[in-house]
Formats: C-alpha cells, sequence, structure tokens
DNA sequence: CGCTTTTGACCTGCGC
DNA sequence: GCGCAGGTCAAAAGCG
C-alpha cells in the first residue's frame, strides 16, 4: 500500500514543507489525486496562494492527505464527471453495509475478496496543543495506533451518530509536534450537534465544520477567486442535489473557500455554477451524503 | 446507567 | 509465504 510508505516516510508535514500548496482530497476512493506541479499551476492559475507560512502562524491549513488505495481505482478515476452521481460510489462501504450489516459488524465480518471501500478523505493541518479540535461533531474514539516513525500516536474517531459512517483520524507532525492533522473520511448524514460548551453552532459554522475545526484562530479565510468556484464545480454537474446547506455558503462563502480548493483537484473543466451550487461549488459530492436531505 | 476512552488482539493489504 | 504497518474491533475501565 502506497500510503503507508507515504505515511511513513512523508508524512503530511512533509507536504507542508515541499509543497506551497497544503490542499488536497485524498484519492483514497480513486477518485483524485494530483501531483504537486499539477495542484501548483491550478491554484497559481486562479490565484490560489497558501503561505506555508500561516502553518506558523497556527492557522488551518488544508492538507493533501496520503493516499490509501485500497477500493478498485475504476469508481471516480474513470468518470470524473460522475464522481458522486452513483451512491454506491458515494457511499459503498454503507450502502454495503445497510443492506446487510450494522456497521460496526462490517469490519471482521467482511466477505472474503470484499475490498474495503474507502471514501473520499479530506485532511487538514492546524497548528494547535490540542489533539482533538472541536468541530461541531460528536466523535467516539475507537481506536489509537503508534505510527512508524513518529512518536505520537494516530487516534481514530468515528462520529457518534448511529447513521453517520464518518470517521476522523487525527495525529501529529513528528516534524512539527505543534501541528495537528486532521484527516476526514467520509461525509455527515446529519448536522452539527453544537458545541458542549455552549449553543448550537451555526449553520454557516456547521458547513465548514464538516471538513474544518471551527476554531477562528485556526481559519484562515480566503476570498476565492471565481474562477476557482468553477473550478471545483467541476466534479458536481451530473446529479442534481438538494443542498440544505446553499445558504450556508452564502453566508460564509469567502471562509468556506478554504474548504473550496479541496475539490479543484480534479481537471478544471469549468461548468457554470450548478443549481447545487455553493456547497457543490466547494465539497466533492462524494464527500456529501444524499441522505443528508431526510435527516 | 449510558456513554466514552483505553488498549490488546485481530484483520487486511502490500512489499519483499 | 512472511513480516510489517495501518486500520478496526471489542472488552474492560473510567466518568458524569
Amino acid at each position: 500500500m502506497e500510503d503507508k510508505d507515504r505515511a511513513s516516510s512523508d508524512p503530511a508535514g512533509d507536504f507542508v514543507g515541499k509543497s506551497s500548496w497544503n490542499l488536497g482530497v485524498d484519492d483514497s476512493d480513486g477518485s483524485h489525486f494530483f501531483t504537486d506541479d499539477r495542484e501548483r499551476n491550478m491554484f497559481g492559475d486562479i490565484g490560489w496562494n497558501l503561505d506555508p507560512n500561516r502553518v506558523d502562524e497556527g492557522l488551518l491549513q488544508p492538507v493533501q492527505t496520503s493516499s490509501i488505495e485500497t477500493a478498485p481505482s475504476s469508481s471516480y478515476r474513470s468518470n470524473n464527471q460522475s464522481v458522486s452521481s452513483s451512491s454506491s460510489e458515494d457511499l459503498p462501504e454503507k450502502s454495503t453495509v445497510s443492506d446487510e450489516k450494522p456497521p460496526d459488524t462490517l469490519s471482521k465480518s467482511k466477505k472474503k475478496g470484499q475490498k474495503r471501500v474507502r471514501q473520499p478523505r479530506f485532511a487538514f493541518m492546524t497548528k494547535s496543543e490540542v489533539d482533538h479540535l472541536e468541530d461541531g461533531y460528536r466523535w467516539r474514539k475507537y481506536g489509537q495506533k503508534a505510527v512508524k516513525n513518529s512518536p505520537f500516536p494516530r487516534s481514530y474517531y468515528r462520529c457518534t451518530n448511529s447513521k453517520c459512517t464518518v470517521k476522523k483520524r487525527v495525529e501529529r507532525s513528528h516534524e512539527d509536534p505543534t501541528i495537528v492533522i486532521t484527516t476526514y473520511e467520509g461525509q455527515h448524514c446529519h448536522h452539527t450537534v453544537g458545541f458542549p460548551r455552549g449553543g448550537i453552532i451555526s449553520h454557516e459554522s456547521s458547513f465548514s465544520s464538516q471538513f474544518a475545526p471551527t476554531m477562528p484562530q485556526f481559519y484562515y479565510p480566503i476570498q476565492l477567486p471565481r474562477e476557482l468556484n468553477t473550478c471545483t464545480t467541476t466534479t458536481t454537474t451530473t446529479v442534481s442535489q438538494p443542498c440544505e446547506r446553499r445558504h450556508d455558503y452564502e453566508a460564509g462563502r469567502s471562509s468556506s473557500a478554504t474548504m473550496a480548493a479541496a475539490d479543484a483537484s480534479l481537471p478544471a473543466l469549468p461548468p457554470p455554477p450548478t443549481d447545487e451550487g455553493l456547497l457543490g461549488d466547494i465539497v466533492p459530492r462524494g464527500m456529501r451524503n444524499r441522505d443528508e436531505r431526510n435527516i
């Protein structure tokens, strides 16, 4: 698994150091994963310019994740414009589970020969003293593993919502222990539950918190160029999906821009903004749950 | 009592 | 086939 090598020999921290961009959507499900050059070109052309120094300032840094490819690579890669048009591609694991077994019983009773299908992953780095950043969702820790070549263990979290299959991985960069690398896998099928210490967080924050910690000091608001918006819609043009968070995006358009580039890793064929627009502009469809509208 | 965390064991995929 | 490392399970412990 190349992920292992990349994770161990080239952890996310290296991406920060070696690249002027630190944002990406994992290609673990075969959706998209770009080289530095390609990514740089894209962001460079559209003026995306994340300052690596921002890491030192403690600002949110979306980061390219390592790649785990355990699923058949054909599902996404071969069909960019229908990246998430299929529910089985959206939530392959979930659909399998819902048909046969509850999520918790999946792994060990997994059918032989049935490869585990990874959902799109989204990682970013934050400078924080706490490992587990508050993001508006409730997480249950289900594992912790020592990471090779790193003194810091990696923690595994799962969304406490029983219907939600989102997972989160938290680890510290061994190169810069002050940097927390958070990797989200999957998409929430529900709203945030609010912060334990007061108040339900707003839709705006819940939107950004889909993938980013809602900690202002870690957030790096970027006024996203229009070009990027169109760019990010590349993969979201097939199925019209109600977007309950559209207004969230309108409200927090610029602040959500950080997330937007997550989907910019696909070929930039700028379609007009889709009807679903907003969320569609930002979050890769593969990372959104069509069940969301039912909850 | 219910939920979360801890942690050792187990499973899986990959490289050699 | 074997070993390694990542990922997950699940029982036990902890906590409010």
